[in-house]
DNA sequence: TGACAGGGGGTGT
DNA sequence: ACACCCCCTGTC
């Protein structure tokens, strides 16, 4: 059923608290921990299972009717073309104590390059919502509007009521919904962003390419055109979605940080993102991860759950 | 074991 | 500044 385990090449170790960070810290939000202590998770037509071995390197399994094409879209998927020790330490970590201490509570953190338009789908979920909320609603319109992964084999072979058994829904499968029906997948006021989205799309076959394709700047620009989309979500979907790694998303856990940490104290988000791309150089939205990472931690040691 | 606020990784006006 | 939409979580 599911194909052996296997290491994935050119791909450094992991710690489960920075593989958990990176799968599961606000990137994406169809990765979900197994009882088994596996990673399972989709992604475009992908669906796959991470886990660590001995030497804390990353092994996947995936279905054996989907394995074929699973590895190079994981390398993909996960950034194995970028070596982000590398980039980590062209950070300005040695003139940012702040910024060393995150790094170094991290090590290993990257960015994942995941499918554009589902990126865009995800982040338009994303406003005032937390990552649970978030995770719920991609669940329910994968279960509700995606293509089932694995259409011709019994549901038997995955854990019950497994969130994903389906792809995120395409644009154009999104355009064929009443925003009515939309809205059963708690989307709330985010419903309207999507449906309109979607009626866009189709209406201009291209665009979502098109602006993955563009610099970092008229990408962001076409991004904040559509309804749901300002500047945060943008910076986002472009640092998630497109590996524009200058892309600076500026929410309110970086908001908190630049205060409290760089004593920015009243700024807002727009010259805040300025200062972020100021100072941490043409990576700002790297070292962005590590700090949103840090203050994630901050805020579970301060208020554990239990 | 239920009800009841309060707040939530923004955007648009 | 405030509405938007309403689910989750922590409380009583």
């Amino acid at each position: 059923m599911w194909s052996p385990w296997q290491r994935l090449p050119s791909l450094p170790s992991f710690t489960p608290e920075v593989l958990t960070e990176t799968l599961d810290g606000g990137q994406a939000f169809r990765w979900h921990l197994q009882p088994d202590a596996t990673w399972l998770g989709v992604f475009g037509p992908h669906l796959v299972r991470l886990r660590l071995d001995a030497t804390h390197h990353l092994e996947w399994s995936a279905p054996a009717a989907l394995a074929a094409g699973t590895a190079p879209a994981l390398a993909t998927y996960l950034g194995a073309d970028r070596d982000f020790a590398a980039l980590t330490d062209s950070l300005p970590w040695r003139s940012d104590p702040h910024l060393a201490r995150c790094v170094a509570a991290f090590p290993g953190l990257r960015l994942l390059r995941q499918p554009f338009g589902e990126t865009l789908l995800g982040f338009l979920c994303s406003a005032t919502k937390q990552i649970v909320q978030i995770k719920q609603m991609v669940a329910l319109l994968a279960q509700h509007h995606g293509t089932p992964l694995l259409p011709d084999l019994p549901p038997s072979a995955l854990p019950p009521s497994t969130p994903l058994l389906h792809r995120l829904p395409t644009w154009t499968q999104l355009a064929a919904v009443p925003e009515p029906i939309l809205r059963r997948c708690l989307l709330g006021f985010r419903a309207r962003y999507i449906s309109e989205t979607a009626q866009f799309l189709a209406a201009h076959p291209g665009w979502l390419e098109e602006t993955e394709a563009l610099p970092y700047a008229a990408a962001k620009e076409r991004l904040c055109s559509r309804p749901g989309v300002g500047e945060k979500v943008a910076d986002c979907v472009l640092l998630f979605g497109a590996g524009k790694l200058e892309a600076f998303p500026v929410d309110v856990w970086i908001l908190k940080t630049l205060a409290r940490r760089y004593g920015l104290d009243d700024w807002r988000p727009a010259p805040l993102a300025q200062f972020g791309r100021a100072h941490f150089g043409p990576l700002a939205g790297l070292a962005q991860q590590f700090l949103f990472a840090w203050e994630r931690a901050q805020k579970r040691s301060g208020e554990p759950k239990v």
